[in-house]
DNA sequence: GGCATAATTAACCTATAGGTTAAATACATC
DNA sequence: GATGTATTTAACCTATAGGTTAATTATGCC
């Protein structure tokens, strides 16, 4: 039951079908049928992506005759990109090489370290 | 079995408890129960999260005494981040006005427009 | 070795995601 | 009003997500 704007994107964003209806939608609106066209699934399995997005808020929906076309509406990935840009400092390679040096300091004299120790817990 | 590197990326975000988790992390490494502390769920299911978040790249384990220590990767952050950014003119307040006042002129003789049609259709 | 602490694993439950096929709805045209 | 096209809804299925409690593993300390 999970509710806020931020988890029904990134819900919304969690599937390649969907990103890939997004990426259509870049080069203008199109019906559902056209936005099917690339995929080997069923139409009503398009029809749920689409509500998927509409509910998240990433397209609109027209009506035109018996068409549904849709367009795009990328509001909610300015919030998902404003919301990565708080870790950026965290994924530069200063930062990482920093983080490195430091711990590898930090740790020279007690037994552990990170990933090596995990390997360990490999199973399967 | 959806596995591609973004979809399990967005997966992993698509949750507010782990979002915190990620957050909480940029203060510093942490161990299992610290990170569990301002939460209400039990501890197994904090361990579920963190596998989730290690399985995704967002974080890396380490090993002392008991403690299994956390510490924030934010490498595929930057993916999302670069992928968000393919939308950025699409979300652009000038974008939208342009897109706007182009599709008003483009339907004034048709009957049709987004979002008003689509009210009828609400039910329950 | 025995106890306390930290964390994971096992077994289970319920809700939802993503897919299917078949039927229904909406509209245009003849 | 019957037919064809576009799309959604209904009913269903299976796998997974996210949670639980109880048991297990790993470690430090006495």
């Amino acid at each position: 039951m999970i509710s806020d704007r931020l988890s029904v994107t990134f819900a919304a964003l969690a599937d390649p079908t969907r990103r890939a209806i997004l990426a259509r939608l870049m080069s203008g609106e199109a019906s559902v049928t056209q936005l099917a066209a690339p995929f080997e699934i069923s139409m009503p399995a398009i029809s749920k992506h689409l509500k998927v997005l509409e509910r998240a808020g990433l397209i609109a929906r027209g009506h035109e005759a018996q068409w549904r076309p849709c367009r795009l509406k990328a509001g909610p990935l300015k919030d998902v990109a404003d919301w990565a840009e708080h870790y950026r400092r965290y994924w530069t390679e200063s930062f990482d090489r920093l983080d490195n040096s430091l711990r590898e300091v930090q740790n020279r004299e007690k037994k552990h370290g990170y990933g090596k120790h995990g390997e360990k817990r490999k199973r399967a």
